[in-house]
DNA sequence: CGCATTTCCTGGAGGC
DNA sequence: TGCCTCCAGGAAATGC
């Protein structure tokens, strides 16, 4: 499931790969899986060059002259690999665009459609729902940007899966990093301490940093732009380890549901505090 | 307002 | 072997 990490190592590699490239020919094995500017792939895309590629929450964006944005939202099961133009087609390849120059090209693959494809022009309004409208980037994000964020009475797992609040932490990510910090996910967020909260914002950048120097997590179905795997869920703490001994303190790693999402956490290293600091008292102004 | 539930969708897992 | 049901989950819409 690609989350910050998964998609900020797709997103280096494209630019290694694609970045000063010309696009050539198109296919679009679906329309319903691309959105914004109607006009067709086909027609938009052969001829234009790669400025960049990077990583916005959990987005691939692709920015091409002439100016448009191709970004890619991979959801649960989307798969951006770059492969020679002659490899086998698997199934639910829904886009395909070749490399000029390379012999190779960009595939698009998503068997569950939960992702897409927003096609962004020159002096659209759509690019502000896109990409702007989307939380604070945590590895770039200060002390007090995540003060202000945590400063809501919601439950913190809750808070920080919130891709306006937060952008780029998911399911697996918000369970290591709040176990990381030893914060228990139904904590009321605005109950943390000053001294709490920079730990678990500590404990986010850490846990991002290190998944992607792991090239991100493998589950099922994610692979990087090299059709690799990653290497992170080897050191997940209690991501999908029910009942297995926690690695600080071999407690039973517990599940629950917070958010709808499954939730897993140590019972020993997160404890339930629900009154760290008297709320109301000094509230802050936004 | 905040949280739970439902919807989208497919393939893998488990039951029989 | 094969059929059936259940279930995972990011994001958005809906309900309480």
């Amino acid at each position: 499931m690609p989350e910050l990490p998964e998609a900020e190592t797709i997103a280096r590699q494209l630019q290694r790969d694609l970045a000063g490239r010309t696009l050539g020919a198109v296919h679009l094995a679906r329309t319903d899986i691309v959105h914004g500017d109607p006009t067709p792939l086909g027609e938009l895309l052969p001829g234009r060059k790669v400025v960049r590629v990077y990583r916005r929450a959990k987005q691939v964006v692709i920015e091409l002259a002439p100016p448009m944005q191709l970004i890619f939202r991979l959801g649960m099961t989307g798969r951006l690999t770059v492969v020679p133009v002659e490899a086998e087609i698997e199934t639910h390849t829904h886009f395909r665009v070749v490399v000029a120059g390379t012999g190779g090209e960009l595939r698009f693959r998503d068997p569950r459609r939960f992702g897409g494809i927003w096609v962004i022009r020159e002096g659209s309004d759509y690019v502000g729902r896109r990409l702007a409208e989307v939380g604070i980037e945590p590895l770039e994000a200060t002390t007090r940007q995540f003060r202000g964020v945590l400063s809501r009475r919601r439950q913190i797992k809750a808070l920080l899966m919130d891709q306006s609040a937060v952008a780029g932490l998911g399911n697996i990510y918000c369970d290591e990093s709040l176990h990381a910090a030893g914060i228990h996910p139904l904590t009321q967020a605005d109950t943390l301490t000053a001294e709490r909260a920079l730990r678990l914002l500590r404990s986010i950048k850490s846990t991002l940093r290190r998944a992607i120097r792991c090239k991100g997590s493998t589950l099922m179905d994610y692979r990087d732009a090299e059709g690799r795997e990653g290497s992170f869920q080897r050191l997940h703490r209690v991501y999908q380890r029910e009942g297995m001994p926690c690695k600080t303190c071999k407690t039973s790693i517990r599940r629950i549901t917070a958010a709808g999402r499954s939730t897993f956490f140590c019972p020993k290293c997160q404890r339930h505090v629900t009154r760290e600091r008297s709320r109301g008292s000094s509230s802050r102004s936004g």
